[in-house]
Order: structure tokens, then sequence, then C-alpha cells
DNA sequence: ATATTATCAGAATAAAAATTCCGATTTATG
DNA sequence: CATAAATCGGAATTTTTATTCTGATAATAT
């Protein structure tokens, strides 16, 4: 199981982490990310196409053709990819699986639930990608 | 999608803290139970099988049987049903999906994920049953 | 005793998510 | 122009999770 992302929205955050340290517009295969992840080339792919159609990412087909980042890493958060493939549903509903959890019909950790979900929102939404960038070099090339 | 936890765990959340604000070995028939927790017989039946194996709940088969807490309010706190349900691993595993994620080798948001891995953490094995009656009580009767 | 009403175990089914495959199209290059 | 190397879109497959069903067994009440 994973955390509480999707495995599609977990390959989608390290690829777009993996493309913002390397120069801008460089291009890289499928295949290259797939190996560099050490994940499966046909998933990766499949999932930089959803990131591709929403802007984050840009492609160029054909020969040489491969994925790069469409924007600066100064103006991408992690939130956009968590948004774009998960939805930010996650930051509505109750924890618990009550239905119409609100303050007006509080579950029974509802307010300690609602600090934790703003402070996951603000690690997602705080700083770019540009300012991650020295602690996401020194992970990818551990792996 | 679930926000953390998985849909069987949720329910048996919601379970254990239904009978949770009863009278101790009040005994309530499955069917009661999905009737006032609004949720399909079958499926939360399942749900408290799995409990009743691991002590949380208790059961009585036959005519007049059903479940019933088989703790006290007071020694039970919502992390022993997700222990027994999902498990811990959501609090050890990353959430970017990274393999090998730790304090030698962290991921871009580890630091910050893991006060709140801890912050989740607590919230669910500080306070007990017991502590959470009146809040429990109150979301409770607002379904 | 017998009928009734429960849980229980495990199988069966359905739905969702993950993962792979394939054929079409695009583009660079010799 | 032909070939090679990419992405793309969508279908197909596999795996996981959710959900329901079924028949067995147990306990109670009459």
């Amino acid at each position: 199981m994973t955390v509480i992302f999707s495995k599609t929205c977990e390959l989608g955050l390290q690829a777009v982490l993996f493309l913002s340290i390397k120069k801008e517009k460089r291009i890289f295969t499928a295949t290259e990310v797939s190996q560099e992840l050490k994940v499966p080339k046909e998933y990766i792919s499949k999932v930089m196409q959803i990131l591709t159609e929403s802007g984050i990412i840009g492609s160029k087909k054909g020969k040489n053709g491969g994925f790069y980042l469409a924007k600066s890493p100064s103006s991408i958060k992690l939130i956009d990819i968590v948004e774009v493939i998960d939805g930010l549903e996650i930051f509505n509903n109750c924890v618990l699986g009550f239905p119409g959890c609100s303050n007006e019909k509080p579950c029974p950790v509802h307010e300690k639930w609602g600090k934790l979900r703003d402070d996951a929102y603000k690690m997602l939404s705080t700083e770019t990608l540009e300012q991650l960038k020295e602690k996401t070099l020194h992970k990818l090339v551990s792996l």
C-alpha cells in the first residue's frame, strides 16, 4: 500500500522531480527516466503522458524525442502534480471515512486531522521544485 | 479514494467507535451496526469478524448473538484498529514512494513528512476511545 | 427437540487500480 | 525517400481491493 498518494501519483512526482534537477529543456526519453528512477518504462511513460496533457511536462515526438519540464522549476510545486493525478479530494474527505464530516458535524479526530491536513498541504504547496533542488539531487543520485 | 486508510479500515474504525459509546458488553447484531452506520451489512460484518479474531471485538454466535467491545474503551486506541487492518507500514514508507527513504538517504520532503507522520501517529495513539467518547457520540447521532 | 437467528469461513463476484501491449503517428537523419 | 526511434491513444491484461453470497455451525427460545 502507498502512504497517501496513488502509485501513479508517486511516479508522477518522481518523474517531475527528476526532470527538475536537469538542465532546462534537456530532453529525456521514457527509457532514460525509467532507468534512472528504476521503474518500469511503460508505466512511467504513461504517467508522463498524463502530465504532458496537463502542461507540466512537455514532450517531443519522433526520433530524438522525449520529455522535458514545460515550466521553470521555480514555478512548479509538488501539489500541482498531485492535483493533476490524484486530485485534491484527500484534503477534504474525512480521515475516518464518515460522511458529512465538517466543523458542524466533526468526527472524533476532525480538529486534529484538520491541522495535519493543512500541514500536509503546506508541505506540498509552499516550496517550489527550485527550492527543493538540492535535496532532490541528493536523493536521486542515491538511487 | 480514501484519505489514508483502506475502506475496510475506515469501516473497522467506525464500528469500534460505535461500540465504544454503548454500554459495556451490550451486544449488537451486524444488522444493527450496519443500519446505524449506514453501511452494507455484509461488509461491516466481515470487518467485525477480522476485529473479532484479533480480540478487539468480541462476538456471540447464535440467536441473540452479535458483537460487542471485548476490551474497555479506556484501553483501546484508534491505532490498534489501524494496526490490525492496514498495518503500520504507512508510518514507515516514503510519502513520495522512493525506495530506501531514511535519514541517511532522505527524499525531498523526508523531514517535513516525518513530523506529520509522527503527529498522525500521535493522533491515533494518544487518546483512548474513552477519551474520544463525547466527540464520537456527537458524530454518530448526526448520521 | 425444533425452529429461529446469529456468527463464521471461505468462495465468488464486482470494481478499481496498476501495468503492459499494440498499432498509429511523428520527426530526425542518412 | 526510407528507416529508425520516439511519443500517443486506447485497449487489454493483471493485480489488488472491495463487496456479496452461500452453506455450515452455534446458541437461544419456545
